[in-house]
Formats: structure tokens, sequence, C-alpha cells
RNA sequence: GCGAGAGUGGCGGAACUGGUAGACGCGCCAGAUUUAGGAUCUGGUAUGCUUUGCGUGUGGGGGUUCGAGUCCCCCCUCUCGCACCA
């Protein structure tokens, strides 16, 4: 029978699942690997990237598992979100509805595919028995202090009275009625992450198997930065500003202050100033400005606000500013500036006459010109700085703070470019955040017995008139729990990325109502071993998800500092050089490739394109090439039945030579795939060796008893090796032929040595011969079989062999004169 | 602008610690089979030349070394991330 994918591969598909054959539970005897992929957002339909990514967690798995390890690897559902109550209100159907429709279609799409997950051990971020425990984080979050409120600007649409999204805001315009989105300052709930910024840049330091670039980012992302903060009193009015600077050293050379437009100060100066409506002016100015156009632009923007403040190094008066450059988000949004010393500052006092300073001496015997042409940033000596002139930037900094610190004016400190966390959103689609508003008590979190604070159903999704839950009377309306008085409920809901800060601690214990997962259990299976998903969530999820895990061991639920051991990005699956979307209109369709390849080809040719961290481009050609490739190992066996099932009765010591070089290449196989799967992932080799291995099987004539035992040992391990790549197919030949599949083939690297290798005789670095020769020889000898060559002894004849440089068991290079 | 990474046949890629560059596959060419096409099988496939051989070749230029795709320096190109972070 010829191979029909069609037929065996549901076939197999179905016997898993009804076996649960990939149901794991915990086990102290045996060793645990936990395998995670990045849960997908059930958007209907998988994607490409979904199967390239899914393919290589499952290899991985199967390869674990058939070694004997304890592998848990589960599959779930980021199903809260944007996109399913966007189609709510275009179509009227409840968010839920249209997720659990989409969660069931891909959940037989990745079963078509044979990935080998513990269903029972499914999560969905939409389950009330799931958002309950983001309720209690958040709630255990709030007894340590770690939630507080703040103001935050949303994008707002005026005419649907409804808060925007990023994404519904592009282009400066709603996403429904194209009116022009603003700005709207509200309340909303922050989680202080940046109390563990400290921790989370230095626990980079403790993930040996993380890709480097998804460290450095992180890095970036959190932006530590040493520097001090300092006070300048205002000249005119008592009070004082303060600044965040990391050049301290260069205070003596600060000739003005820049305040950010929307410095919460600017509104108490324009009161005073004389310069009143040009700030007014200038600020609305700034406002009118989108994300995009600041970006675009690096043009100095300015106004003068007609006040001073006192540099309290120097006591002297200088000009107070607004700045387009300076940001409210960093520091204390307002800075000291220095143009001698730092280029925007330069450019700033160019395009405003400023005065420019120097006082830093960056080399020994440098000299200033009268003008300069940019700012000098390098550290130095300093000079013109009153009692600190002649020491060093360094030195000058320590003690410039400590001065600083005595003088009631300043202090050392260290800031960060990460944020606080800000976890509201007016949405309806989102764990509601578990809070109560009661006019006599405050702000009462929900007792944790209530928990979980279910969304409501009755509710009306329009688009208009702000978050749905708004249209909830049972939901707004309820009772305080500290008096008992009438009482509203928060209607805020949660940012997603909370659901994903922690799905893998759920996996453990799915269905537990006391916790959010067993200790003991986490114990044991955690951390995660190897974690596999797309860079676009190298800064965002993989820092959130590193924090919960520091939360969860300060509550006492962990025991280990970071999630993930090894995680791995892996590439985009492109199409025609580009990405693939519906717009451009080169979609591939999973469904589509596996109806015509079946679903072994496409992940054989997923994984064989290209090592997982690349961009692999999808070709038809390339799965055709790997369906050939399943077809041919399919047939041997079905040409060679009496081969496949031959008995295992030789000596493998004593084997001789086509017999021997099979088996020698076999076990070279097996070392082979073992260490590209284990050691690197770098599945694509892995497959090509199993190639390799079929081409010299299917060459190798068997003549005689003895080649014929060995090659049918030779294709049984074959075949267990492309488990778990092909399972279907692999299980399938497994059954036929009557062997098991299940466990990996036994390596004896003493069988995978060889006896001969070829001899590179190289002559002054110069290739001059290839010579078969004996493996083990030593460089003499070596040398004799060269000299025999006629080829070499010509190259040789009146000449002087100066040096002999012998690498064992490869090659030898005579350096001539 | 800053940071990270990458440039190897017609294409995807291999070469793991400096030691035979181009494994494996796609495509292409030739042959076998076939009425034909498809499928399958066999062989070939970096490049130049005066082709039993010799030379050149891993973005370009230099260097270290007996030996460099691999290490060092300079330059070019591309991809990704950050982007006035004081």
């Amino acid at each position: 029978m010829a191979y029909n994918f069609t037929e065996i591969e549901p076939r197999w598909q179905k016997r898993w699942e009804n076996e649960k054959a990939y149901k794991v539970k915990r086990d102290a005897s045996r060793k645990k690997f936990y395998c995670l992929e990045m849960l997908p957002y059930p958007s209907g339909r998988i994607h490409m990237g979904h199967v390239r990514n899914y393919s290589i967690g499952d290899v991985v798995s199967r390869y674990l598992s058939m070694n004997g390890y304890n592998v848990m690897h589960p599959m779930g559902w980021d199903a809260m979100g944007l996109p399913a109550e966007n189609a709510a209100i275009k179509s009227g159907r409840h968010p839920r509805e249209h997720t659990y429709d989409h969660m069931k279609m891909m959940r037989s799409q990745f079963q078509n595919l044979g990935f080998s997950y513990d269903w029972d051990r499914e999560i969905a971020s939409c389950d009330p028995e799931y958002y309950r425990w983001n309720q209690w984080i958040f709630l255990k979050m709030m007894e340590k202090g770690l939630i507080y409120r703040s103001r935050r600007s949303v994008n707002w649409c005026p005419s649907c009275q409804t808060v925007l999204a990023n994404e519904q805001a592009e282009g400066g315009t709603c996403w429904r009625c194209d009116s022009e989105v603003e700005l709207k300052e509200l309340e909303q709930w922050f989680v202080r992450i940046t109390d563990y910024a400290e921790e989370l840049l230095d626990g980079l330091d403790n993930l040996p198997q993380w890709p480097e670039n998804v460290k450095t980012m992180q890095r970036h992302w959190i932006g530590r930065s040493e520097g001090s903060f300092v006070a300048f009193q205002l000249d005119g009015i008592d009070k004082s500003l303060e600044v965040f600077t990391t050049r301290i050293d260069t205070i003596f050379g600060a000739t003005f202050v820049c305040l950010a437009p929307n410095h919460p100060l600017v509104k108490e100066i324009r009161e005073i100033s004389p310069e009143r409506k040009a700030i007014d002016e200038f600020v609305a100015r700034m406002n009118r400005m989108s994300r995009e156009e600041r970006r675009a632009s690096t043009e100095k923007l300015g106004q003068f606000t007609g006040i001073y403040a006192m540099n309290p190094f120097t006591n002297k008066r200088i000009p107070i500013y607004l700045a387009n450059f300076v940001l409210m988000e960093y520091g204390t949004g307002a800075v000291m500036s220095v143009p001698a010393h730092d280029q925007r500052d330069f450019e700033f006092a160019k395009k405003y006459h400023l005065p420019i300073v120097p006082v830093i001496v960056p080399k020994p015997g440098f000299q200033y010109e009268s003008e300069l042409n940019e700012a000098v940033e390098a550290i130095g000596v300093l000079a013109d700085s009153g009692v600190f002139s002649g020491i060093s930037s360094e030195k000058a900094k320590t003690e410039m703070n400590e001065v600083a610190e005595a003088g009631g004016f300043g202090r050392g400190a260290i800031t960060y470019k990460l944020k606080d966390w800000g976890i509201s959103r007016q949405r309806y689609w989102g764990t509601p955040i578990p809070v109560i508003y009661c006019d006599r008590c405050g702000i009462v979190p929900v007792p944790e017995k209530d928990l979980p604070v279910k969304l409501p159903d009755d509710v009306v999704f329009t688009g208009k008139g702000g978050s749905p839950i708004l249209t909830s009377e049972s939901f707004l309306h309820t009772s305080c729990p500290k008096c008992g008085g009438d009482a509203r409920r928060e209607t805020d809901t949660m940012d997603t990325f909370v659901d994903s800060s922690w799905y893998y601690y759920r996996y453990l214990n799915p269905h537990l109502d006391t916790a959010p997962f067993d200790v003991d259990d986490a114990a044991y299976w955690t951390p995660v071993d190897l974690y596999i998903g797309g860079v676009e969530h190298a800064t965002m999820h993989l820092i959130y998800t590193r924090f919960f895990t520091k939360l969860l061991r300060d509550f006492g639920l962990l025991k280990i500092d970071e999630p993930v051991k090894k995680m791995v990005t892996q590439g985009m699956v492109i199409k025609d050089g580009r990405k693939m979307s519906k717009s451009l209109g080169n979609v591939v369709d999973p469904d589509d490739m596996i109806q015509k390849y079946g679903a072994d080809a496409v992940r054989v040719f997923m994984l064989f394109a290209s090592p997982p961290e690349k961009e692999i481009e999808w070709k038809d050609q390339g799965a055709e090439g790997a369906l050939r490739f399943l077809n041919r190992v399919w047939n041997f066996g079905e040409n060679n039945p009496e081969i496949v099932k031959a008995k295992q009765d030789f000596e493998p010591g004593k084997l001789t030579g086509k017999a021997k070089s099979l088996f020698q290449k076999l076990h070279q196989t097996i070392a082979k795939v073992g260490e590209d799967i284990e050691k690197r992932l770098h599945l694509n080799t892995a497959i090509a060796s199993l190639m390799e291995l079929h081409n010299l099987l299917s060459t190798t004539l068997p003549d005689g008893e003895t080649v014929q035992a060995v090659a049918g040992a030779a294709y049984r391990d074959m075949i267990r090796m492309l488990t778990p790549f092909a399972p279907h197919m692999a299980c399938e030949l497994g059954e036929i032929y009557g062997f098991d599949v299940s466990v990996w083939p036994v390596l004896n690297r003493e069988f995978a040595l060889a006896d001969n290798f070829t001899l590179v005789v190289q002559i002054n670095g110069k290739i001059r011969d290839k010579i078969e020769a004996e493996v083990g020889i030593d460089a003499d000898a070596a040398f004799e079989l060269a000299t025999a060559s006629e080829r070499v002894a010509s190259e040789l004849t009146g000449k002087n062999v100066v040096k002999k440089i012998y690498i064992p068991d490869r090659l030898l290079n005579l350096v001539v004169r």
C-alpha cells in the first residue's frame, strides 16, 4: 500500500486522543521536563507561525519522552482581548461565544497536526475559574502595597464617548467614526513593577540559556541609570524644581533649566510669569503634535518661561525654559542643561542664544576653541567648578552627591526607564478588577471569598458610550463588603498581559479551586525548561512573566526566581520575501497544506527549511520535497519487508564491510540527531542526517544475511528517530512491521567510530592529495603514507620539509621550503 | 543616531573547538521507465581555463597563523530592536 497520510493521520490522532496518550502526572521518581510554547490568542484560524512554533516544541517533547523524561507539554488560550469585543460590536454576538467557537476550531487544527498536548490541562483565560486567580493575585498585590491609583492619559473618542486602544486610534482618528482622537486623563490602576526593576535587571545575568538579543532588549527596556536628583530653588516663589542628571559633575556649566511642557510646575509658573501668553501657546502647540510628529523631528523647540532658578552649587540665577525634548515620563520631567557637555542642550543653546560654559577637560592639555561646534560629552577633569576644580568626573559625582545631600538639596539616585505597569483597561472582555467603591468606606477590595468577580452577561455592545460593562446594572450596583451599604463596582478590566504572565503555573492544576496552583506540583515541574515563542514578546510579556514569578515567589507559592531556563525565539514564516498578511494576499493556510501534503510532511518541511531562530520562507516545493522523503522511507519498507522484519542477530563488534559502515552510520546518526535536538535545537540538520542515513540504507544493497540484519536494525532505528518529526508515519510503520517506536535508539559511541578516514595532505596549506588511511595512525605513519603518494612526492623533490603539522584523523600539512 | 545580529552556489541552508567549503534539500540538466504527461528511479550540478589536470572562490580591504567562512582591525550592505531616557 502506498503511503496514504489522508487515511493514516486522522486515525492516529483519534487514537492518541482516546488513549490520552500525552497525559502526564507528577512522578518524583522520574526526571521532569517542562516544554512550553506561547499560548495563542484564539483568532479562529491557526497560521504558519503557530505551526512552526508548536512543531518545534512537539519534537522536543516527543524526543524527551522517548528518552524517559516525564514531559509536561500543555496548551491553552490567551482568550481575552479586544478582537472578540470588536467582533461583538459588529455582530452583536457575545465575545464568549465567539471565543469558544474559535478555540474549538483551533483545537481541532492543532489535533490535525498531531501535537502531543496533554489536553486535560487545557486552560482558557476567559474562564472565570482562570481569571479569579488574576483577581486573587491582584488582591495579594494590593495587600503588599504593590497596587496604586494614578492618572494617566488614554485615547478618547469624543463622538463614541469611549476609550480607544492604541490600535483603534491609529493615525489619530477613531476606528469606528473617524473622529479626531483626544487624550483624556483617567484614574487608573498601576502595579509597582519598578519595585522589582533591580532584580529583573540583575536576574538576566543568571539566564545563560536565553538569547543574548532578548536579554539586551530587556536591559534597554529596564534602562537603569545612575545619577543624581538636584533641587533648584525658584527665584521669586518659594518653590523648588527637581532635576535628574547623570552628570552632576558638569553642574557648574549648567546655564539653564528645561521643563517638559506638561510638567505640573508649568501651571504655577504661568500664574506669575510675564510670559504667560507665550507659555500657553507653546504648551498648546506641543499638545497638538502627534506622537509620530514628535518622533520624526529632532528639532529643538523651546520657550522661555520668564522665571529663573538658582543653581545650588554656583548660586547663580539661570533661566527656566520649556523644551520639547524633555519627557515628563522619565526622571523628574526636568533637566539641568549643560550645553558644553550635552549635545541636545548644545543644540538648544545655539538656537536660543544661551551661554555655553565648558567645565570638563576631557584630556590633559585639552584646549577649548573660542566657539564649540558640538558638545564635549566625554568625562574628564573638572575646571571652573569652584572647590571641585581639578578632580575627576567620577570622583566629583560622588563628592557632589554628598555635598548636595548634606545641604538638603539633592542626592545620588538610580532611575529606570521601566515604568509602573498600568493595568486598567476600559473594556469588557478582560478580568474585572476586584474592587468596590463605597461612599463611606472608600476603595474596598473584594473579599477573597467573593471571588471570582464574574463578567456580567446583561451588557450591550455598541462601541459607544464607554465600556460595555457600564450597561450592566446588575454588575454596577453592589453592597460594600465593609459596611453593607450601597456601593459601586470598579468597571475597569485588566490588561490581558496579566493573564499571560502566569498561565503556565495554572497548567499544573487547571481545576484546583483553593489556590492558583499546588505548591508541591510547582516545586516539581517548575521552572519551565524550554519556552518557545516569537521575538515580538522579548520585552513586554517576557518581562511581565519574570516579574510575576518573583511576585508569586514572594507570596510563598514558588521556590524559583526565574520562570524559564531556556528561551528560544523562533523566526517568522514569510512568503515571497514578505510577512504573510491578508492585505498582501499571500497567506498560506495550514489546513490546505495538511490536506495537500499531510501533517507529517508540513512539520518536516517547517523544521527542515531553517534553524528555529531564523526566518523561514514557505515554499510548496519544499513541502513536496519533505513528502517525497517520507514517501521514500515508506516505500523502502514496502519493498523490503523481509529486511525491515529481519532479526537483529549479529554481533556489532564483528561486522565488516558494508554491514559495518552502515552500522557505523546508524550510530553516527543517533549521536548527531540527539545532539542536534538537545543541545542546539537545530532540527534542520537533524533531519538532514536522517536523510543521509536513509540514502545510505537504500543504496546499500542487501547482499547477504548480515547486511540484511543490519539494514533492518538501521531502518527500525531510523523510524524511531523520525517519530518526533513525523509521528503519524512512524507510529504506523511501527505497527505494520511490529516494532516499538516509543523508545529512542540506544547510542553506542564505540560503534560510531569509523575505521578509515580521508587523510588530507597539504603542502604549504594547499591540498595536494587525499589518501585513505586507518584511524588512529600517528604523525610519522601519516607522513610515510603521504610521501608514498606520487603527487606529493613530486612536489617535495628538491625541497626541505621544514615542519609537519598533523591533525589526527584529519589532515597533514607539510611546510616546505 | 545608539544597540544587537547577519552577509556562503540559481534558492533554503551545512561546515559544532581555526583543519577536505558547499552536507541535506529545492530548482535545473541528462538518462531510464512511459503512447504522452505526471509520478518514480539513476547520474550530474560553485566558477574560470589550455579540463587525466590547474587556478579562483564564503560582501570588500588589510592582518594574525603552517592553515581563516570561522579570530583581530577598517569599510560596505541588509535585518531587527530602541529612538531626544538627561
